[in-house]
DNA sequence: AAACGGATTGGCT
DNA sequence: GCCAATCCGTTTC
């Protein structure tokens, strides 16, 4: 049991990825602490932006239509595991695959506001922390935390990484929804508000007008 | 076997 | 604000 004077710092349970509906878990991860540990050096930022991708319905998710190849193969697999893919030739984006098996539903982690192991994300980074780009947008998320392509299907209640809630909540009136960045691709579905942020927070990626 | 293009970033104007 | 960098995954030949 916890009191006041205590925080609570526990670690997501594997039901909480099992979620089939991933715009409300897309909404629900902001606030929540996601954290790496690599050879033995912890890192970990508060969830400030995010956006959802919803599966095979989704013209913007590389699982549109069903499709099934090596690398979508991770997104199908039962919520809990992390998908990381290279964009754009340069830049591992990290995901939280959520739902059931079969179900290739993700939440795409864009932005974080460090918070353990700020010296290591300096490092990491060569930038400071106080400057908003060390972990504005996916790319810069992903590699102020150490994580790499290597980090593709690992188990988000390991010991390499995972999401912990410190009680951390934000008011509607605290978070906007707007258009999903950069799948003007996906026609209709780019209208869709899917991504989420925390208003006002400046570790949220670029566009962030509504 | 070869071509195509992207869930982006950062440096330069 | 604009645009080059950069290379793997996927599609096409």
């Amino acid at each position: 049991m916890s009191n006041n004077s205590e925080q609570s710092h526990h670690k997501l349970p594997f039901s909480y990825y099992l979620n089939q509906d991933v715009i409300f878990l897309a909404k629900d991860l902001l606030g929540k602490v996601l954290y790496t540990q690599i050879n033995g050096e912890t890192t970990a930022g508060i969830i400030v932006e995010t956006e959802a991708y919803f599966g095979v319905q989704d013209k913007a998710s590389h699982a549109y239509g069903g499709r099934r190849t090596n690398r979508t193969e991770t997104l199908y697999s039962q919520g809990g595991i992390s998908y990381v893919y290279l964009c754009y030739g340069i830049h591992n984006l990290f995901n939280i695959v959520s739902s059931v098996e079969g179900e290739p539903h993700a939440v795409l982690i864009r932005a974080i506001e460090p918070l353990v192991g700020k010296d290591i994300i300096e490092a990491r980074r060569n930038m400071p922390v106080t400057k908003a780009a060390v972990s504005s947008g996916p790319g810069s998320a992903a590699k102020a935390l150490g994580i790499d392509r290597t980090f593709n299907q690992k188990d988000l209640n390991g010991e390499e990484i995972w999401v912990e809630d410190h009680g951390i909540r934000y008011s509607n009136e605290e978070i906007s929804a707007a258009p999903r960045v950069g799948v003007a691709y996906a026609q209709e579905d780019a209208l869709l508000l899917w991504r989420f942020f925390v208003k006002d927070n400046k570790y949220v990626s670029k566009p962030n007008k509504i």
